[in-house]
RNA sequence: GGGCCGUUAGCUCAGCUGGUAGAGCAGCUGACUCUUAAUCAGCGGGUCGCAGGUUCGAAUCCUGCACGGCUCACCA
């Protein structure tokens, strides 16, 4: 990392002339009132005349992002955190801090007072009365007009790239919005945010592999958490009647363009109220997020656009599989369904069990079809170790999957209360685990003695808050829904 | 983990069948008081991802490795 180039040393050569002058170049505070953006709405029209006539004073602090040098005078931009501005130096207004100009390099960051007019062209631009170096930059920017493609460079010098991308602070202002706009939704609704292990001694809540961890001091081994699900509920025995938590899980899985091994769940929890009840709250939230973050409830997403206008289609999951010519013998019967997938060119392990063939199927015969939100209802039990039976069709769970742009953006479920059932759930999944599924749940039982309480009838849902970013604003990765995405270490 | 592709100046990229490495921007010096990819003149800048091999000679061909991308597998 200790890379010293011509472009650097020439750089640090004029902190070292700065500093001879007398001049600190990361320089104290500068409050500055203003910001480029507010100013070019407040001044945007505003007429030459009249900005000469009633001059008007502004304060700026920001990035030299451009600079055009006559000698005597200088225009550059200088870029804050709303946008950049022009700013105009000029040698007869300066004097000595001209000096200091010849000092500076795009990239450095600066304080500056003047007053606004417009140029010959035009364009708003600050003349600079005096200005100050807040900080010298050391490093080249990426150039002005290509800028930096380079994905890794992106991703491992996310700083940069947010300098120098507009589009990418802009991808995580909207994220900031759509994170926002949830946490209202569920608050409008009585819902409490609440924070609950991610360190845990039993992973619970999904099907998936654990990082594991150590505490010295306890001597015990602990895991990250997959999911808060199994907590969340705990608090339902607790009383609260409504809550959730919106934060990380991580999952020691493979990274690709929709996974991240650290990632952010909505979980929320509704007491006395079940699945279908959750499918109608899930319409209302995803849509008003829509409507408050991009002001539409049409949203471009890569070749075609998502109508997030509810209510939405609920299918079951095995009408989902007939309608696309999966014959309806083989949805009870595993040999003959074994016999059908491998028909067409399915990949299927042998001890597959028939509710995970289906689920096989569905992913390749129904999800690549599922656009426009759809919810996909009503599993198999054995998919679904955590949510509550159907009354009328004990093989089947009260569950839906919401699908957008092909991807599984929600999962819900009216939660299984029963104790009994729950204990002997677990037992199967720690069968499933002995026999080498690596992703079968452990046996919790302090969730079962919770449940032996007593716990409400409830629903439950679990939404991916990158996917739904990715969707909102039209990403490809999730990489670039994350600022920080997991990557190897450099070297 | 498999397959395919990529890695050349600070950045964006050329570099053909192997013959000692190029452009634009950025930088430096000089000129220039309304430019906006400013302009004009001149100059500097490279472990061609790393390590081997083939060859008289490798950025170029071969092998291995590293990192990244896409994709398949795995994975809700």
């Amino acid at each position: 990392m200790e890379e010293i180039n011509e472009l650097i040393a020439q750089r640090i050569k004029k902190l070292e002339d700065l500093r001879e002058l007398g001049i600190d170049p990361f320089g104290g505070s500068f409050f500055a009132d203003d910001h480029a953006e507010d100013l070019h709405r407040k001044y945007g029209d505003a007429l030459k005349e009249s900005l000469a006539a009633d001059p008007v004073g502004c304060s700026l602090a920001g990035r030299i992002i451009a600079m055009r040098d006559f000698g005597k005078a200088a225009f550059a931009h200088i870029q804050d955190t709303t946008g950049k501005i022009q700013v105009y130096f000029k040698k007869e207004f300066l004097g000595e801090q001209y000096t200091l100009l010849k000092k500076t390099d795009i990239g450095d960051i600066v304080g500056l007072k003047g007053n606004l007019f417009r140029t010959k062209t035009n364009e708003l631009t600050v003349e600079v009365k005096e200005f100050v170096l807040l900080a010298k930059s050391l490093r080249p920017l990426p150039e002005k007009w290509h800028g930096l493609k380079d994905i890794e460079t992106r991703y491992r010098q996310r700083y940069v790239d947010l300098i120098v991308n507009p589009d990418v602070r802009k991808t995580f202002i909207m994220r900031s919005m759509i994170i926002k706009a949830i946490r209202d939704f569920l608050e409008a609704q009585g819902f409490i945010e609440v924070e609950t292990p991610m360190m845990q001694p039993i992973p619970g809540g999904a099907t998936a592999r654990p990082f594991r961890t150590h505490h010295n001091a306890l001597d015990v081994d602990l895991y990250l958490r997959i999911a808060p699900e199994l907590y969340l509920k705990r608090l339902l025995v607790g009383g609260y009647e409504r809550v959730y938590e919106l934060n990380r899980n991580f999952r020691n899985e493979g990274i690709s363009v929709k996974h991240n091994p650290e990632f952010s769940m909505l979980e929320f929890y509704i007491a006395y109220r079940d699945y279908r009840f959750l499918m109608s709250l899930t319409e209302e939230l995803l849509s008003f997020v829509a409507q408050k973050t991009l002001g539409a409830l049409q949203v471009p997403f890569e070749d075609t656009v998502i109508d997030f206008t509810p209510p939405w289609p609920r299918i079951t999951m095995l009408d989902a599989l007939l309608q696309q010519g999966v014959p309806q013998e083989i949805v009870t019967d595993l040999e003959k369904a074994k016999v059908w997938a491998k028909s067409q060119n399915i990949d299927i392990q042998d001890k597959i069990s028939l509710g995970r063939l289906l689920d096989e199927i569905f992913k390749e015969k129904v999800e690549p079809l599922l656009v426009q939100p759809t919810f996909i209802i009503d599993h198999p039990v054995e998919l679904s170790p955590l949510a509550k039976r159907k009354s009328d069709n004990p093989a089947l769970t009260e569950r839906f999957e919401l699908f957008i742009a092909s991807r599984e953006i929600a999962n819900a479920f009216s939660e299984l209360n029963d104790p009994m059932e729950q204990k002997q759930r677990f037992m199967e999944q720690v069968e499933a685990k002995l026999k080498g599924d690596e992703e079968a749940h452990f046996m919790d039982e302090d969730f079962v003695r919770a449940l032996e309480y007593g716990m409400p009838p409830a629903a439950g849902e679990g939404i991916g808050i990158d996917r739904l970013v990715m969707l909102l604003t039209n990403s490809p990765s999730i990489r670039d829904v994350i600022l920080f995405p997991q990557l190897k270490p450099e070297q």
